[in-house]
DNA sequence: TATTGTTATACTCTATAACTATA
DNA sequence: TATAGTTATAGAGTATAACAATA
């Protein structure tokens, strides 16, 4: 398994990662948690985290949905919904109003401000996309999604 | 930005998740966690998660590395890989052994028994990447690195 | 009997500050 | 003065169990 000899990282602080480099994993993790973090970064300013503009683009998208819905979508935990969403009403980006079939659950609708703080998310989501995409022509990344889709099927 | 009217998830449990299936980082978390998930309980049996595979790999390619040198690669900060590296030698996988030139460090090594481990997890993650690219040809896959590579480049 | 929302809780990961011993 | 390792601690994210109200 020793590939450096014995004095890696004593002369020259060259570390060999090839090994993991080779492992499409590895490469996953590295790109997604740089991707991850351009895209923190970019609605930080606004306050959303990462979670929150996939519930406020959810919630946009399907007005009424219920929260075991938006949970099983996001695969957020519904004891675990509970506190990401009192952050959405509280802030009024969202509420919560009776189900009308069903007494046990809540619909979930964006205010008129949650919407104006998604639009807003979503033009800085975009540009954060152009500079994630930018070493991609047009063709790589619609080859990139089918690739990725591959991989995510069930 | 109202799409599925009023009615979502109220007749059909259909929810609408365009929005989010068109960004790229979506996508990316997506197949990340699907296939972080196949790689965990691919390592499970034999006690060994992802961080501290990943542990092994680079101190068995680069034996005597010190630990901010571990860290630096595998973006652990310092204060985090100490109970993870107690947690190798802990169970003999790998050993601490005073730095040549530098007595504040230690220098890392992997006990013939983390050789070992290394060696049964590597063979685990081999066919665990197999199952996960099971729908990718050849090219497919080198094309997936380089695209990966080029978004996660600096 | 099963499901929705809720609370409480615990465990992992990650991030920061401060200390020691060396450089 | 800076760095390697360590400790303590706090914040996210995630997981399970249990309860009330309703299906």
């Amino acid at each position: 398994m020793a590939v450096n000899s014995d004095v890696a990282a004593v002369e020259p602080p060259e570390v060999q990662t090839n090994l993991l480099n080779g492992l499409v994993g590895y490469r996953l993790r590295q790109a997604q948690n740089r991707v991850l973090a351009d895209f923190s970064t970019s609605l930080a300013p606004i306050g959303i985290r990462p979670v929150l503009f996939a519930m406020l683009v959810v919630i946009g998208t399907n007005p009424g949905i219920i929260q075991i819905g938006l949970g099983t979508v996001l695969h957020i935990q519904r004891a675990n919904l509970v506190p990401l969403i009192n952050e959405l009403t509280g802030r009024g980006l969202a509420e919560r109003r009776p189900a009308p079939r069903d007494r046990r659950a809540f619909a979930l609708y964006l205010t008129p401000e949650g919407e104006q703080v998604l639009d807003e998310a979503m033009a800085r989501v975009r540009s954060h996309e152009k500079r994630m995409l930018a070493r991609l022509s047009g063709p790589e990344r619609e080859t990139l999604i089918e690739l990725l889709a591959k991989i995510a099927a069930e």
